[in-house]
RNA sequence: GGAGAAAUGGCCGAGUGGCUGAAGGCGCUCGCCUGCUAAGCGAGUAUGGGUGUUGUUACCCAUCUAGAGUUCGAAUCUCUAUUUCUCCGCCA
């Protein structure tokens, strides 16, 4: 939530920011509200130290052993009048709110124009795609012949967009999980934590999925309960409504947790495959940061991300996401495609990460706060996030990235540890 | 699921209708003192909003889990929700 004081000081600013993401909004309501809100408030507050002063008169009079009958009946009308006056205002106040809610980030100046995806801003590449000399396949082909994978039977339990992973390819999804959270938390420095999969409305609030984006989440019926879209949702949140100690930033977590998403509106894209799935498995990286450090925190962030897809030897490109493509809470993105090989016929890029800074507007949203020390006034931390990475992806681009002629898969050599030294995933896996 | 108890500032803890934004203690910060350490003394130590002055200070309003209510007046009374604890039942 972007602060209604600088919306009012920095107004043009806004509006261009809004403009460039395509986002039609008309502040002027708003402003007009809060002229109204602070009105009220002026009278109210009048009224409240009045009816505060003579109460203490009350008493003494009272004490004395007079009669206060007339001041008594004088503070009920004070009284209902500041009732009347103060249910005005939280109207306004929710309408506010309401509004202030809704509005997303603001791009950061260095995002580039662009309406969608293929404006993207083309940072970097890293490794160069494996020529295959047979024919390559997409990684469902693989998966399923290996019998690894059975998106049959997942359709079966559950319905479309779940994955069922068998032997040693649910052993490749667990080791991999383990192998970027061991890379997160002993080389990167991120502390690991295992938070819940179901959150309340106030923590998708603190992090921006609610209230616009109540479609794409799925709901636990007949409760506030919600399952997580990503564990940025219950890790951003932890210190929510908290000031921190300086000494604590910047404050790095980890965590593997299934992500779960309605993916309403994507009908027809992706249907095969683990690209696009209801449940995925993602480790995810956040941090909270003091806002002089945060841009300098993203690009890390990035690099912690980026060094799984170099330490799997799995070729990708970064990008930076045009204001068309950003998500509502980050002001800027970075985005990593990892290469597959066996999409589209001669392959592509796939986003398996999204690294974001969204300065101090989910802090601002969550009531995450932190104090300098010697200093008085509290602040808002900055939030970032990035996945890191997403794990069914990943597998996805291992399988197609290590098939081999006979249909096998490679195990690339930085795993084999984790799969308890198996180097090949063949038809008696 | 049933029965009961509780929720106060960074922490502990007092407070059952009227200068209580909240005693006392601990912790922390600053200063003084003590020729080390310790102890002692003094001061300070919540957050949000607003007004004025303008960047020093002042003043006002709100907040004792949250929301609603009773009252001239609520930390204190009532209701609801949430959380925690105890007992019973059930359960990985």
């Amino acid at each position: 939530m972007l602060d209604l004081k600088y919306i009012k000081t920095n107004l043009e600013l806004v509006q261009n920011g809004m403009g460039k993401r395509r986002a039609n909004i008309d502040f002027s309501s708003l402003l007009n509200n809060d002229d109204k809100r602070k009105a009220l408030l002026l009278e109210i507050e009048a009224l409240r130290h009045k009816r505060n002063v003579v109460s203490d008169d009350i008493a003494k009079i009272k004490k004395s052993g007079q009669d206060a009958g007339s001041l008594i009946e004088q503070m009920k009308e004070v009284s209902e009048t500041i009732k009347r006056l103060d249910k005005e205002r939280s109207t306004i106040e929710e309408r506010i709110h309401g509004f202030l809610i809704s509005v997303p980030n603001i791009p950061h100046e260095d995002v580039p124009m662009g309406k969608d995806d293929t404006e993207n801003r083309l940072e970097r590449t890293f490794g160069t795609p494996k020529k295959f000399d047979f024919t390559v396949k997409p990684h469902w082909e693989i998966g399923e012949d290996l019998g690894i994978l059975d998106f049959v039977r997942a359709a079966k339990l559950t319905g479309a967009r779940f994955p069922l992973y068998f032997g040693k390819g649910a052993r490749l999804e667990r080791a991999l999980i383990n192998f970027m959270l061991d890379t997160h938390t002993s080389q990167h420095g991120y502390t690991e934590t295992l938070p819940p999969f179901i959150v309340n409305s106030a923590t998708m609030t603190g992090t921006g999925q609610l209230p616009k984006f109540e479609e794409d989440l799925f709901k636990l019926e007949g409760s506030d309960y919600y399952l997580i879209p990503t564990s940025e949702v219950p890790m951003t949140n932890i210190y929510a409504n908290e000031i921190i100690d300086e000494s604590m930033l910047p404050c790095k977590f980890t965590a593997y947790t299934p992500c779960f998403r309605s993916e309403a509106g994507s009908y027809g894209r992706d249907t095969k495959g683990l690209i696009r799935q209801h449940q995925f498995n993602k480790v995810e990286l956040v941090k909270l940061t003091t806002p002089e450090t945060s841009f300098i925190e993203l690009e890390s962030l990035l690099a912690n991300a980026e060094k799984i897809l170099q330490l799997l030897e799995l070729p990708y490109q970064v990008v930076t996401l045009c204001t068309g493509d950003l998500g509502f809470s980050a002001t800027k993105t970075y985005d990593i495609e990892v290469w597959m090989p066996g999409q589209d016929d001669q392959g592509k890029y796939r986003e398996i990460s999204s690294c974001s800074n969204c300065l101090d507007f989910q802090a601002r949203r969550a009531g995450i706060r932190f104090r300098r020390k010697g200093q008085k006034k509290p602040e808002y931390v900055h939030t970032l996030n990035g996945s890191g990475l997403a794990v069914g992806r990943t597998f996805a681009a291992i399988l197609e990235n290590y098939q081999q002629a006979d249909g096998s898969v490679m195990i690339p050599d930085v795993l084999i540890p984790y799969m308890g030294g198996l180097k090949v995933i063949d038809h008696d896996a």
